[in-house]
DNA sequence: CGGTTTTGACCGGCGC
DNA sequence: GCGCCGGTCAAAACCG
């Protein structure tokens, strides 16, 4: 049912906005460079940018599987298990057995690609398959390239455990994401704000997520707007999930705090208050980050998205830590 | 009480 | 080597 729900969900997502797009970079170019990248390279997208964990490494390993999944992509039957990527660190002691359930648990909603930010080409299905199948390739050159300058048998999660021996920002794994400020909640793990920092050339500062679910998880997650669609958001993961997506959201407690009226809307769904907000505009610290007006900062992601239905999910405590 | 966010300081990668 | 910049830390405040 979880199952269900999330594929749904992120279905849902990324089929009505039309506006979310994934794909894992090999560098840390960021935001502009990645952007660009993404841009030209998926926006209509269909991977699940919120399960994305794992996923750098399985999307370049899989990439047939990939394609195959798009063809008769139908989201109302995706079969979950046709795409075997790993959300899991394979490395973790749960993968073994949990890989096919998080392989259906977070299967991912995969990338489904636009040629051109500005052309609202909605149009998923039909013809973009031959384009879809071009850029896979152009995507899979560059992982493939990732995965050489990688460790190709590990997953991204070989970074670093300790935190004052950081792998080379370059080498470390990205996976880039576009998704509209109402979309962003999709995400069922469970994020904790561990920073916020104003970017060079960018108006909006970048908020930095690492997962909260378990202590030991590496996961990390980097929410900024992108200066040239203000409704679009840049969401960055790196890093490995070490654990089991959880079912529930953990933890309420401050999570859904809105102590900062002038820069978190009010929620737009209280009841979703698992996650921390991509985006909680904390800008309000540092105006010039918020050159457009404070209202039209991103709700907070768990405040957001009252279609997805996230409350289901939410009945009880996690039941990782 | 246990979780989160906020935010200034610190650290380290990277380009020059 | 130096400085810039991005990423992380950690204490304090906040929230349910």
């Amino acid at each position: 049912m979880d199952e269900d729900w999330d594929l749904f969900a992120v279905v849902r997502s990324c089929q009505s906005t039309n506006n979310t797009s994934t794909t894992a970079i090999p560098e840390t170019t960021t935001n502009t460079t990645s952007s660009s990248l993404l841009t030209s390279l998926l926006k209509e997208d269909r991977y699940d940018a919120f399960s994305f964990p794992n996923t750098i490494q399985p999307i370049t390993n899989e990439f047939h599987q990939l394609h195959q999944f798009f063809s008769p992509f139908n989201p109302t039957t995706t079969n979950a298990t046709t795409l075997s990527a790993p959300r899991i660190n394979p490395n973790s002691p749960y993968f073994a057995q949990q890989e096919t359930q998080q392989i259906s648990d977070h299967l991912p909603i995969l990338p489904h690609f636009l040629p051109e930010p500005s052309t609202p080409s909605f149009n998923r299905f039909p013809d973009h398959q031959q384009q879809q199948q071009n850029q896979l390739q152009l995507l899979q050159k560059q992982e493939f390239h990732t995965s050489q300058n990688n460790s190709p048998t590990v997953s991204p999660n070989t970074q670093p455990q300790t935190p004052k021996s950081r792998k080379r920002k370059s080498q470390q794994k990205k996976m880039v994401c576009q998704v509209t400020a109402d979309k962003l909640s999709a995400d069922l793990w469970a994020w904790r704000k561990y920073g916020q920092k104003p970017i060079k050339g960018s108006p909006y500062p970048r908020n930095y997520y690492r997962c909260s679910s378990s202590k030991g998880c590496m996961a990390r997650k980097q929410v900024e707007r992108s200066n040239t669609e203000t409704d679009v958001f840049i969401v960055t993961y790196t890093g490995d999930h070490s654990h089991p997506r959880p079912t529930h959201r953990n933890s309420l407690a401050g999570s859904t705090r809105s102590k900062n009226p002038t820069t978190n809307p009010p929620p737009l769904s209280g009841s979703l208050s698992f996650q921390s907000a991509p985006f909680s505009s904390s800008s309000s610290s540092s105006p010039p980050l918020s050159p457009t007006s404070p209202s039209e900062d991103p709700p907070e992601a768990g405040d957001v998205e009252p279609d997805l239905d996230m409350e289901t999910d939410m009945d009880d405590d996690g039941d990782i830590r």
